[in-house]
DNA sequence: GAGATACCAGGACGGTCGTCCTAGTGATCA
DNA sequence: TGATCACTAGGACGACCGTCCTGGTATCTC
């Protein structure tokens, strides 16, 4: 079962409260308290302080999210199926949390780029593991390198525009749309 | 000249920290210091306080993208043209700020989603705006209607994605990627 | 001139923040 | 049994937060 350790019920908490609103709004307070840990070892698990717990969310959301792209190539066939399958999946998500999550990195990078150099770091790495990921599995599918590249950064680049609107517009629909954006970038030859 | 008033000087400086850091990092005390404007008449002009600054800041970014894209379909001919040169005005500009800014809106909607109905309804309406806008400029170039609306919702979610990787990797190559994906979905017939 | 109105100065107020601390608990191992 | 260690309890600390206030100045209206 997870999250069975203190440390890793923090860890995971802080994801949820960073993608809910943010890196500034998530105190250690409304963390211990959320988690229902005890607020006397935060530092004693996160010596680094809270730019250290970030970090460790922010890696956390990485693998969470890098799992389900995985799992959709594993279940589909076509690189467009895959896609759909793994917006569809984030919808699902997003509208479970009743529209409160979302991208866990998003809020995060945004604004802590001018701030904490970091953090900023963390948020770099976990979107070029993305992209890797992705590239390599596009191209499994027989796209060529460069294609397969360039479809990586479009299903990122559509995937964070969509949920940012669905957020806003408490619904699923830009998901939806994006995913047969994609497809038609996906399936045109040239 | 703009920005000759008191107000308006919070107003435009407000815009600029909230897309830098975000909403609750921008305290009162970092605007007037930031704006140049009195500390004591902050809530003579905003007697709603921080959150109907919040809202004259998003107002003022929606119309100020809003401008931009009206331009933008001045200046060029075809619906890919436009977006193409919307895109690199705001990779120009995101570039000579130092990559701190961004989209004046995307941080404090992730942010503010579930804490503030007021200003998540203001990030609501300007998102509308922009969506109608663009439908109704691509429209005008020839798109009947259903496929002009899908195409407002690419360009807004593309452009939103890319402002992201742009910030966090500090290069408006995503920008780039984003304008060539827009222009192959505007290009595709069917 | 007098009164009203718009705006500015600058700090008080209570609250929350991240950080850090001392004291204590419970388990492990000699 | 006693020493060592990982962990927890709970608050102190100074800084900063949004808000609101009193007292003042400039400008306008009659």
């Amino acid at each position: 079962m997870p999250d069975t350790t203190t440390r890793e019920r923090m860890i995971s908490t802080a994801m949820t409260l960073f993608r809910r609103e943010g890196y500034p709004a998530t105190s250690w307070r409304r963390l211990v308290e959320e988690a229902g840990t005890p607020w006397g070892s935060a530092y004693h698990h996160f010596p680094g302080g809270k730019e250290q717990l970030g970090v460790a969310a922010i890696e956390l959301g990485t693998e969470l999210v890098a799992k389900t792209v995985r799992r959709a190539f594993e279940r589909t066939e076509t690189v467009e199926d895959a896609v759909r399958w793994w917006y569809r999946k984030a919808g699902q998500a997003l509208a479970a949390d009743g529209y409160r999550g979302g991208c866990p990195l998003a809020t995060v990078s945004l604004e802590m780029a001018n701030v904490s150099p970091t953090l900023t770091e963390a948020c770099r790495t976990a979107f070029a593991t993305w992209h890797r990921l992705l590239a390599g599995l596009i191209a499994g599918r027989g796209y060529d390198a460069e294609r397969a590249e360039d479809l990586a950064f479009a299903a990122v680049e559509l995937l964070e525009g969509a949920l940012l609107l669905c957020r806003v517009r408490r619904s699923t629909a830009p998901l939806d749309r994006a995913a047969t954006h994609f497809a038609r970038l996906a399936r045109e030859e040239s």
